[in-house]
RNA sequence: GUGGCUAUAGUGUAAGGGCAGCACGAGAGAUUGUGGUUCUCUUAGUACGGGUUCAAAUCCCGUUAGCCACCCCA
């Protein structure tokens, strides 16, 4: 007997777990639009190029991790690894940068990435994202960044750390990648093989390199070239974060994995889980919106989390979340007449607003009731052939054990009136 | 992508060359039409493919998958 099998590093998400996925994205919706950020859909693939050219061709993303594949006219499309290329090329294909000064998204939705899966490590994961396009105002860094860790607050996450970095502007990045590149050629021999070839493609990327970070004394630092206008709206972020209250540490390894970024970057990180920590992310991303052919000085901010990290967490440390769908009445039956009157009455109690629930086979009373005590309902509703004779069936609160006849006539009036 | 660990009923585990067991779950029943506790019964498993051996869940090889670290990141 063949067996199909889900591919590898896809998951299944299945009842009861799906109520924990449900009350995420609520709490996220609700937040979000509480924050001005409007739901936007995009597309599970685009045209190849444009993640190319918004992560950067020499990232690990674009390398080594996308899914890519021609359609049958031959187009090269891709599996989205993540949010903000596509919400970008959306915005400009819409011309919303005419429609308002500042747009703001979140979007809520798989991502896919090929690598070796791991817990907190899939290679379709779900992402729950947010930008702010349209102003390069450190205000908007403070409120991305305040937004995701309201979000993970409002969700009882214990254990975050807020990880801090400035990646610089087109103007003062590049001499200090120049002054990094040259001290790395000179100190190349103590890097590892992976940093000896990033030196020339990537050489950010060498500061967030495990092996190699410690052993490298004075590198050079990006703060000690940041540009006035940089190092004045970075100092103005950190004013606001002190201003709020919100705990932060300045971290010169954050690069971030997207080559997109400019300015401000953070990560959130927890001690709750293992490698996989980070679980959320962010950062400015200034030239972006030009670079995809739109009008210049359009900036731009965003993060986006990772639901199954966030959830992960949620599981190790026990946080709570209410329950959905609780089962009000189950109905059980005795005799064949009792049958038709209870699927009459189980859509109908159904149509007022109640969640019923009835069995599908031939079973004892007793069996029945079983059913109706597993389900968690607070009522169990017998109709039997003898109470039909009479006009009532019999209600039976689960909790107590007390049972009442009533009416049958009066059932959707005095179970409506008891449940709520 | 690299290195390592692991794989036994639905779930969690035991048996470490010689009869696959336990707990939970699920289903049925315990004097006729009344749930939860208790008791009884039933259900269901050695991931897949090879090899060694009289004999393999157990040892070996391969595959697949999960996990851990690296890498990377959400």
């Amino acid at each position: 007997m063949v067996r199909f099998n889900a591919a590898r590093g896809v998951k299944d998400i299945l009842p009861p777990e799906t109520e924990i996925w449900q009350y995420v994205e609520y709490v996220a919706r609700d937040l979000f639009g509480n924050y001005g950020f409007n739901e936007i859909r995009i597309p599970i693939f685009e045209n190849t190029p444009l993640f190319v050219r918004t992560i950067g061709d020499t990232t690990d993303i674009v390398e080594k991790e996308m899914y890519t594949f021609l359609d049958k006219k031959g187009r090269s499309l891709t599996l989205r690894p993540e949010g903000t290329a596509g919400v970008v090329r959306a915005y400009l294909e819409n011309n919303l940068y005419a429609r308002e000064r500042v747009s703001k998204f979140y979007y809520v939705g798989p991502m896919f990435r090929y690598e070796r899966p791991q817990a907190g490590r899939l290679r379709q994961f779900h992402q729950i994202g947010a930008e702010i396009i349209g102003t390069d105002s450190p205000l908007g860094d403070v409120e991305i960044i305040i937004a995701s860790m309201d979000f993970f607050n409002s969700l009882g996450l214990r254990g975050l750390t807020l990880y801090l970095n400035n990646l610089g502007c087109r103007k003062c990045r590049p001499s200090f990648k120049n002054a990094l590149k040259k001290y790395l050629e000179t100190n190349k021999s103590k890097l590892c093989d992976d940093c000896k070839r990033r030196v020339d493609k990537n050489p950010l990327r060498v500061l967030d390199c495990k092996i190699d970070s410690k052993k490298l004394k004075d590198i050079p630092v990006i703060g000690d070239f940041l540009c006035g206008v940089c190092s004045e709206r970075f100092g103005r972020v950190e004013e606001m974060l002190k201003l709020l209250k919100v705990d932060y540490t300045i971290d010169p390894h954050i690069v971030r994995g997207l080559d997109y970024y400019t300015g401000t970057v953070f990560e959130v990180k927890t001690e709750a889980l293992g490698a996989q920590d980070a679980v959320a992310a962010g950062g400015r991303y200034d030239n972006l919106v030009s670079d995809l052919g739109g009008p210049e000085d359009i900036g731009a901010v965003g993060f986006s989390l990772g639901t199954e990290r966030l959830i992960m967490v949620i599981k190790t440390q026990g946080l709570k979340i209410p329950s959905a769908n609780k089962t009000d009445v189950y109905i059980a039956t005795l005799g064949e007449k009792a049958k038709d009157t209870a699927l009459e009455v189980l859509f109908s109690l159904r149509r007022n607003g109640l969640s019923v629930e009835t069995g599908y086979d031939k079973k004892s009373l007793k069996a029945q009731l079983r059913q109706a005590d597993k389900s968690g309902a607070r009522y169990a509703l017998i109709i039997g052939d003898d109470e039909i004779e009479k006009g009532v069936f019999i209600l039976r609160n689960m909790k107590d054990a007390t049972q009442t006849e009533v009416k049958s006539g009066d059932i959707i009036e005095i179970i409506l009136k008891r449940i709520e």
